[in-house]
DNA sequence: TAATAAAGTTAGTGTAGTCTAACTAATAAA
DNA sequence: TTTATTAGTTAGACTACACTAACTTTATTA
């Protein structure tokens, strides 16, 4: 049994390891990402190593094995169907799924997640375009560019963003986008990439690095 | 701010002295409730006194303060209408629903409560019969008699059980007892009153202490 | 390659919630 | 009304998870 604590910990580490490409983590990498002193990830670290979740020597790095990451994919497909859940039954806005999805993956009942991930209808992806794990771990993946990519004159669909932040995600709404919201990039800028885009009739004006996190397919 | 575990006690303490009848809780059997040593108990009672949740002096009775009946009064809210979703909405069955709910209870969202209130349609009642206090606290009354009331002969209704446990829900379930299952009382035995009943054209024979614990109107 | 910076570890503390063992107060029974 | 029983309390210890301060190892860079 894992403590809530300690699922957050395997979330994280699946979390980071996922987001920078590679296996391996680091002590700090870690706490920083769970908010955390370094010796208080160091700490749980010898005991998720105790319970075979990750590999791990002193002074080197932190390696999710196949049961942590197992364990980790278990909760992500948890989270996003909570917050699936949120916002297609109970009218919750894409900005606000992320903090109670965050409670509530962590209950314990697989019969819960299989009935809700009935009612949902089997869904492939979370509000915020992320993919949700099967029951095995397995993950649907769909190519994505981000929407710098997409040339002056073409259309694409928004499908994910890259950043999960509130500020960035009321942004986004405010400019009328939203999963599945359909992008026209009316012209460019030269200079900085400054971006003007027409969503639902509407012009807007995004800078590069806003861009640079909507996917679109 | 309440834990986790102070919302049980709270909860615990609330669940006491409805069923008793009186406002005053001793500490043995709040421990006794909640599973836990006396010592416990306790000491937890102290740190809800200083937080004004219990009114409690060394050797004395304890009781809910009104600010501590109120969150207690909205984790029991909680908790029932997390029963009647999982019932309504993910066909959980009648006595699986209590032990999810356990968890789901103490999830800080008050707009995922008032949505997820709204999707069942304000219901007034648990899938048990038991009332969900409104967001003041209020609770609906519906007088109920017990099944061993109802003179052979007679019909009713069954609107709530008296038991919880896993083992009486399930027995009641073999038997065809389900909420708003409309029971016939066929017989009664003199002797100890052993009575048989007829629900959905199937008889079945039920101890008198079984009887007791069915309410119907 | 030696000095410095960054990353990681250890030791010692604190809080929340739990326990057992030993005690005291209140209540019931002889 | 004295004694026995039950209820309640205190003291001390343990585990999980967090912290800070001081230290060690590894990596960087001058």
């Amino acid at each position: 049994m894992l403590s809530f604590t300690q699922e957050n910990y395997l979330k994280a580490l699946q979390k980071i390891s996922f987001d920078s490409g590679s296996e391996e983590v680091g002590t700090n990498e870690l706490a920083t990402a769970l908010l955390v002193a370094p010796a208080t990830a160091n700490n749980m670290l010898k005991k998720l190593k105790d319970k075979e979740l990750v590999e791990y020597e002193k002074y080197g790095k932190i390696t999710l094995t196949t049961k942590g990451k197992k364990r980790a994919l278990d909760i992500i497909r948890k989270h996003r169907l909570w917050e699936a859940f949120l916002y297609e039954k109970l009218e919750f806005s894409w900005d606000e799924v992320h903090e109670v999805a965050e409670q509530l993956e962590h209950i314990q009942s697989e019969k819960l997640i299989d009935k809700l991930d009935k009612l949902l209808e089997f869904p492939d992806f979370d509000p915020h375009g992320d993919p949700i794990p099967n029951k095995e771990g397995k993950i649907k993946v769909q190519v994505k560019k981000t929407l710098s990519d997409v040339p002056v004159g073409h259309s694409c669909k928004m499908v994910a963003v890259k950043n999960d932040s509130s500020s960035f995600l009321q942004y986004a709404v405010k400019v009328g986008l939203e999963l599945n919201a359909v992008i026209f990039v009316v012209s460019k800028q030269e200079y900085d990439a400054t971006t003007v885009i027409k969503v639902n009739g509407k012009e807007s004006s995004i800078s590069q690095k806003f861009a640079e996190n909507i996917l679109v397919v």
